[in-house]
DNA sequence: TTGAAAGCGCTAACAT
DNA sequence: ATGTTAGCGCTTTCAA
């Protein structure tokens, strides 16, 4: 019989460890162990055994001591912006779903858009040991991030890039360069981009698209505004413009690029309050295509991204570096932007009707 | 000059140790471990060398390891149901923020409803010896996931209750009883109560408070319909029924109580397609204010959660388990519901003009 | 004020 | 086929 190291009852509050298995089922840890681990080279008998101590117990194997002898977690750290936007919400439960099924734990953090939590978040996940990290979101400037991670632990930006790092993404900058050719096949001139203050990275790419379709089409200047929704008024060159009289019939702008659906609706709000309509006044096209802008109330134009893509790749390029299947400089994947017809764009209020460009698939979001 | 234990230089690829700080900065490791735990018996200037051995080498703590040795972890554990479900979304934002705050890591674990992947999360937390567990969601009726708990780890429902178990949400069956009682007010009489298939423990208590307000108003009889947004039929005890034909002026169904805003904005989809107007022809009341809810462009009234208590008092419930603060039977937490009054319901088109109840506090989601 | 030593629960050689 | 043993990186007595 083997030996009990711990002579008392096991303890009612603390979790049944490998050897109250070992001693229930009379053999050693090892063969717990063997048996955990589904090594071959256990006798029947004695698996039964221990796998009827297992289930008296209610034991389970503790992830935490395991992984620090293994010298290896599991852990898939993800960086999010903000999980209450629900493009990053579904992007959160896909990456979940896809770490999953690769074998990782997705721990997420959420950083409110701000660099100091950001930084604090993937401290943490240095913590932890985490496998590796995927950043759905960089709010960091400062390059401390990069600093942290330092080429130790794999990392890959899903829905934006960074030139240190593996990437998989859309083309933004065709993406918004579409999305203006749409508003200019509509026949529209004045056309403005529209984006957050808080700028993500590929928020600066798409505004770049939108800045070659406008001088490509020789006609208006580019303008790019910065606005904070719930603001009658926003930012443009270092002055605040109003944004009711940036838009006022006949000579005001009829055509909006918003560098992502959120502002592209809040931007609809705005314009129903001070009575001006989509489209017939202004078209507005914008960038993602949430759940949200495929209802018939909203019915936004959008640039769509293929999520399901994005972090199925993300998730399979990350853990190829994990794992060792992969090597060498950064790697940029990228993905298929599609524009999604709605009801937010037409021509504008004095252009004679004209054939519209369709989207390659219209898809409800 | 303290030995150095490891010969070798540093691996690139192996995060630094305790050992390596040690070695570095010629002090024995518990030594750093004083310095890391902030113990002050360490002198300024062995403080000092110390901390700089800690930047020089990129130095982290393995939270791993010293969870394992303290036998208790700062991992929460947060069971949600659909992370792409704005209110889910937005909760679990909430939840990490107030788990940050009081000194937790939040673990998300994404169920997408089903009871299985319900139990595989739990377990998985219960391997990572999560100090406490956040239920968002509970899709298991089989009672497995109560018995993996089996008292061992706290753990809480928020937005739901199981007798089980502590609990923070809204007083759900009232929420539904207000909600059907606004329509009432409003002089609706064919009112029926509109949910989901995959219906959570909470919907069963607002159906309820349906139930109980029709009953109470002794007009016309309770119908609660099981819809799959999408479909153009529901099921009705037991029968599919045309929701076209249900609605249809002059004797169709006038007010719906939906027990969510989600299938509540899909229904004002349905119901723009068939061209039935809402109001004028149907009034619609959902459940939670979502933010989606609050755009003019949906202008759903609904019952509103108070997410942010539900959140602060979700975590703190679990915490004061966790350290001990709270002992004894499941504690129930109610916090308070809110109608708020938006452009989705009026008076039905027969009936003549009368004050209508108000919100007690009109809120922008 | 510092260091030595004994584990935490587990895996993975290596012995038997 | 099973057991013995040496750690993984850290905290925490207890001695010095």
């Amino acid at each position: 019989m083997a030996t009990r190291i711990n002579g008392e009852a096991p303890s009612t509050r603390r979790a049944p460890t490998i050897m109250d298995v070992a001693a229930l089922a009379e053999v050693s840890k090892s063969t717990v162990s063997n048996v955990i681990r589904a090594v071959p080279a256990v006798s029947g008998s004695t698996r039964a055994r221990v796998i009827e101590a297992i289930e008296q117990l209610g034991y389970r194997p503790n992830v935490l001591a395991r992984q620090l002898v293994r010298q290896r977690t599991t852990i898939l750290g993800v960086v999010v912006g903000d999980l209450a936007n629900p493009f990053y919400g579904e992007m959160a439960k896909l990456l979940e779903r896809h770490a999953a099924r690769a074998g990782y734990t997705a721990m997420f953090c959420n950083t409110e858009g701000d660099a100091a939590s950001e930084l604090a978040g993937v401290n943490m996940l240095l913590e932890y040991r985490a496998a590796g990290i995927v950043f759905l979101a960089h709010a960091d400037q400062s390059g401390a991030v990069e600093r942290a991670l330092a080429r130790r632990v794999p990392a890959v930006f899903v829905g934006s890039r960074q030139d240190w790092c593996d990437s998989v993404a859309v083309d933004d900058e065709r993406g918004g360069r579409w999305a203006t050719e749409h508003l200019q096949e509509l026949g529209h001139r004045r056309i403005v981009c529209i984006t957050t203050p808080a700028e993500e990275d590929s928020d600066a790419a798409r505004i770049a698209g939108y800045g070659k379709a406008m001088a490509k089409a020789g006609s208006g200047q580019s303008h790019v505004l910065r606005w904070l929704p719930g603001s009658e008024e926003a930012e443009h060159d270092g002055r605040l413009v109003s944004l009711a009289h940036l838009f006022r019939p006949p000579n005001g702008v009829s055509g909006v690029f918003a560098t992502n659906d959120l502002t592209a609706i809040d931007l609809m709000e705005f314009l129903d309050r001070v009575n001006l309509r989509v489209p017939a006044d202004v078209s507005i096209v914008g960038f993602d295509n949430v759940a949200l802008a495929g209802l018939a109330r909203i019915s936004l134009t959008t640039m769509a991204q293929p999520r399901e893509d994005l972090a199925r790749q993300g998730i399979a390029t990350v853990a190829a570096r994990i794992e060792g299947h992969a090597a060498g400089p950064p790697r940029r994947l990228m993905a298929e932007v599609d524009l999604v017809v709605r009801g937010s764009t037409a021509p504008p209020y004095d252009w004679p009707n004209q054939p519209v460009e369709r989207s390659t698939a219209e898809r409800s979001a």
